[in-house]
RNA sequence: GGUCCGGUAGCUCAGUCGGUAGAGCAUUUGACUUUUAAUCAAAGGGUCCUGGGUUCGAGCCCCAGCCGGAUCACCA
């Protein structure tokens, strides 16, 4: 990297500037600048004669023959300076003059409004704060490379400020977030990120070694159990809003490590979630983006409440026929031959149905939408109907065609949980969560749980189409 | 993993039939005291993603690979 860099013409020129500001007395690194305020308080704040210092990076310049406009930002806002030569003086005009697009200064002067009306800063004396020794893209144009931007996401936050804005966002949600479980009377809590053994989802978990203890431990695949043995202790509402790693693929809504809220609320169920991510939503939307209709890949998504809530079944029925459930499963298959969809060999009935769904009906449900009473195949972890042990207490929350937020009305019985971990954990009972369970027999009471993708809410929220869009620095390949 | 698209100056992009590598911005020099994609004049700047091959000659055609994007599949 370095020889890639010293051969670079624009490098040494701007190293041949920083040597001759230096010696005009303008050392390039090193020193703190006091300023009146931020820039986009400064903006807020204009007063014609009002003398301020202020300071960020040039991201414009035009130089002519005896003065100078220049723009700065700071991150919050760009704002016009202009220096006169014969304001501040023959050197310290030459010196302005060797500045390059990208340094930072500090300027001090006085605000005035210019001819065409801008606000502008009349500097009566400035200081160099960093030198730039590398160009930065273009200004008109900016930083359009994909590739690049996610590389190297310092550039793209300087030329793109709509990504500023993303990420400002998405940081402002977290918080509203937090402020409404909080507000609710909710726990933030924090569980471990290294595990013994990686429950609380089926997902390929990151492995890792623990020197000290000589053993392999794994990066969380999801804090679920954590969380329930805190109920069990009798913190009775508690959530989590950290980060995942599963050990899976890469595309435009999935990254290996993503950030996922979990809600479990003792003496509630799956309703009590309902309402919870319903209010919450709303809210979320309506206080920080002031609107409840977003676009988000290609379509108007509108989330004022109630959204509606259908049963799986109702649902098929819907897609599907009224006499769906009367069929064999041979006319299941053939019906999936005829809507393209793939069907392995020995899937039963259900299987074939819910192969139908997942890839026809699915996409589909653009509103949110609840989908309810599951078949208790598809979710391990959740109490059965009161009215049908076939069924289980929970919803998919789906928006935009994809899932949002699972719920359940939690499995709390210890001995059933114990049995659906050694199914699942198929005669190998070093995967077998020993310290949960112990937990659950002393009793865990009815609890109502939520898991929410947090990436891909900011994604709708913003209107962004790729995980990546909302992740500052997402998981690429190493560059050869 | 399959298919399609892309990778050319610091950035954004063009590149005709296979025949000396192009533009705008940026940079350098000069002019310029209200500009704002400043303007005007001139100049410099290239591992055409990498490695092979075909050819008198390859940015362009062929093969293999790398990186990215889209999409499908797989995986929850």
């Amino acid at each position: 990297m370095s020889e890639e860099l010293s051969g670079n013409e624009y490098r040494q020129q701007r190293i041949e500037n920083m040597n001759k500001l230096e010696e005009a007395g303008f050392p390039a690194f090193g020193k703190a600048f006091e300023r009146t305020d931020r820039l986009d308080k400064l903006h807020a704040d204009f007063e014609v004669d009002r003398v301020v210092k202020a300071c960020g990076r040039i991201v414009a310049i035009r130089k002519m023959g005896k003065m100078a406009f220049a723009h700065i930002s700071d991150g919050s806002f760009k704002f016009q300076v202009m220096v006169k030569k014969d304001l501040i003086g023959d050197d310290n005009f030459a010196a302005f003059k060797l500045l390059d697009l990208g340094d930072f200064i500090g300027v001090e002067g006085e605000m005035f409004m210019t001819r065409t009306e801008e606000e502008t800063l009349r500097v009566s004396s400035w200081a160099l704060l960093s030198k730039s020794l590398l160009p930065l893209p273009e200004k008109f144009h900016g930083l359009t490379d994909k590739e690049t931007r996610y590389r190297q996401r310092s550039l793209d936050l300087i030329s793109n400020p709509e990504v500023m804005e993303v990420f400002k966002q998405r940081t402002q949600v977290m918080k509203e977030i937090r402020n409404f479980l909080d507000g609710r009377g909710y726990f933030e809590v924090e569980t471990p990120m290294l595990h013994q053994i990686a429950g609380g989802a089926a997902a390929k978990p990151f492995m890792a070694h623990y020197n000290a203890l000589n053993t392999d431990v794994f990066m969380r695949i999801a804090p679920e159990l954590y969380l329930k043995r805190l109920i069990v202790g009798g913190m009775d509402r508690v959530y989590e809003m950290n980060r995942n790693f599963r050990n899976e693929g890469l595309d435009r809504t999935h990254n290996p490590e993503f950030t996922a809220l979990e809600i479990y609320e003792a003496y509630g169920d799956m309703r009590s979630m309902q309402e919870l991510i319903q209010s919450m939503f709303t809210h979320l939307a309506e206080t920080i983006f002031g609107k409840i209709e977003f676009e988000w890949m290609g379509n108007t998504i509108n989330l004022t409440a109630p959204w509606r809530e259908v049963p799986y079944q109702d649902l098929i029925r819907e897609h599907l026929g009224a006499d769906w459930f009367e069929k064999s499963l041979d006319e299941a298959k053939a019906k999936a031959e005829e809507l393209e969809v793939h069907v392995e060999e020995g899937m039963d009935f259900k299987q074939v149905t819910h192969e139908i769904y997942d890839k026809t009906i699915e996409g589909t449900l653009i509103q949110p939408t609840f989908i309810t009473r599951l078949p208790a195949e598809l979710v391990p972890l959740a109490n059965a109907c009161a009215d049908d042990p076939e069924l289980v207490d929970v919803f998919e929350l789906i928006i935009g065609g994809k899932e949002i937020a699972p719920a359940y009305s939690e499995l709390n019985n210890p001995i059933e949980q114990r049995k659906r971990f050694e199914e699942q954990a198929a005669g190998d009972g070093s995967k077998i969560d020993e310290e949960f369970l112990e937990a659950l027999e002393y009793g865990m009471p009815p609890t109502g749980g939520m898991g929410i993708g947090i990436d891909r809410l900011i994604m709708l929220l913003t209107g962004s189409d790729a995980i990546r869009d909302v992740i500052l620095f997402p998981q690429l390949k190493p560059r050869g």
